[in-house]
DNA sequence: ATAAAAATTTAGACTAGCCTAAAAATAATT
DNA sequence: AATTATTTTTAGGCTAGTCTAAATTTTTAT
């Protein structure tokens, strides 16, 4: 059994692991969790004795197979438990991190496998994020050019084709970063400029050029 | 903000002081916690200090006004997320206490009043415990004679009119103790006598005599 | 290529919540 | 009423998870 503690770094070094492939550094773990630097190389440690992670001095961690499965299963109860706040509990989408935060540290494999049963077997949270099944299986994200996604749709930012500073000083501009959720409101076919919205704010318009350099999933 | 680890102790004080009236001394809820003694009494001068309890060295501990509150709200949480567990999630009422101490330590105010909606604002759990209000009122429970209570409801087992041995020797035999739960089947003018099943187990019949010195509520 | 800067780890210390063993206070028994 | 038994508290120690400060390793820049 793992402390709530624990399961926050696995979760923490699943999600920085899933945006660089590359081992995460412990300072990267630290900032996250907003701890002291030397506390997360300390529970580094021994999560590596326990086999959740392999651990490198000066180099960071990279989850074993057993580390990734048990984060994939946090990361299946939380947004399982987000979907029941919003549907079930008509929170708004932006009050449930914390609360889902809570939750996800109840351990019952049975309640969650009722609570997904009583939500319909949602396939993704209120965020349009995933939610892995009772394997902790996670669909691959099909990751496509914002250009080339469904209209009406919620989009979840997650990279850009173009690294230039004049493109990203743009994103800036718009309140778009990784992460961000963008919703597709129309798609004109004069110039397949598109117009969106971003996180809830006000619709804007981009080019095609913008939207084709915007990966989302 | 309490630890879970202060709210259970509030909770088992609240639990014990309910059936005593007296001071609860600091060797019962250590037995009650499956605590060592000293780790109780450590405890309960750290909940004197921060005004839930007062502590009479050697005496035990009696719950403030705060300290109450604090333990109904908890019994709120308990009660609420067992009546989810049941009614939504179809878990039998046997299996849902474990989870439930889990639940009831989520710090979230809004959350628990938000399933209070949900649930319909229950009046009892699915043991037949009355639930706190928002305000952490607790119904004055209205206990009665077995043989006054209303047929088909379930009533819990409060206490006993006659304290003979002759009679707890019965009850025994029964398997009737404080905190058992009977239905009422059927009651028999002709002698006032009635028949009852004591936690879910088969039915028995019991004389109008016993029915008058069960206290239930 | 080497020195300076940045990142990471080690060392030592703190708190919460637990323990055992010994001491002190209260209760029970003769 | 005094002695014995029981209950409760004190004293000292342990682990998990956190911290700061110092030492070490890696990276960057001259």
């Amino acid at each position: 059994m793992l402390s709530p503690t624990e399961e926050n770094y696995l979760k923490v070094i699943l999600a920085l692991s899933s945006k660089n492939e590359q081992a995460v550094h412990t300072n990267a773990i630290a900032a996250e969790l907003r701890i002291a630097a030397a506390t997360a190389t300390d529970m580094c440690k021994k999560l590596a004795v326990k086999k959740l992670v392999s651990h490198e001095k000066y180099k960071g961690v990279l989850l074993t197979k057993t580390g990734y499965l048990k984060a994939c299963l946090i990361i299946r109860k939380h947004r399982l438990w987000e979907t029941f706040l919003v549907e079930q509990l008509k929170f708004k989408w932006d009050e449930v991190h914390e609360i889902a935060e809570q939750l996800e540290h109840i351990d019952s494999e049975e309640l969650v496998n009722r609570l997904e049963l009583l939500l319909g077997s949602p396939k993704t949270d209120p965020h349009g994020d995933p939610i892995p099944d009772k394997n902790g299986y996670l669909p691959p994200s099909r990751s496509m050019p914002l250009a080339e996604a469904a209209t009406h749709d919620v989009h979840v930012v997650r990279g850009v084709a173009d690294q230039s500073s004049k493109f990203l000083q743009l994103l800036n501009k718009l309140n778009i970063g990784i992460g961000s959720r963008i919703r597709i409101m129309e798609k004109f076919d004069f110039d397949q400029s598109i117009a969106i919205k971003v996180d809830q704010q006000k619709t804007v318009h981009i080019s095609d050029q913008v939207a084709r350099n915007i990966i989302v999933k």
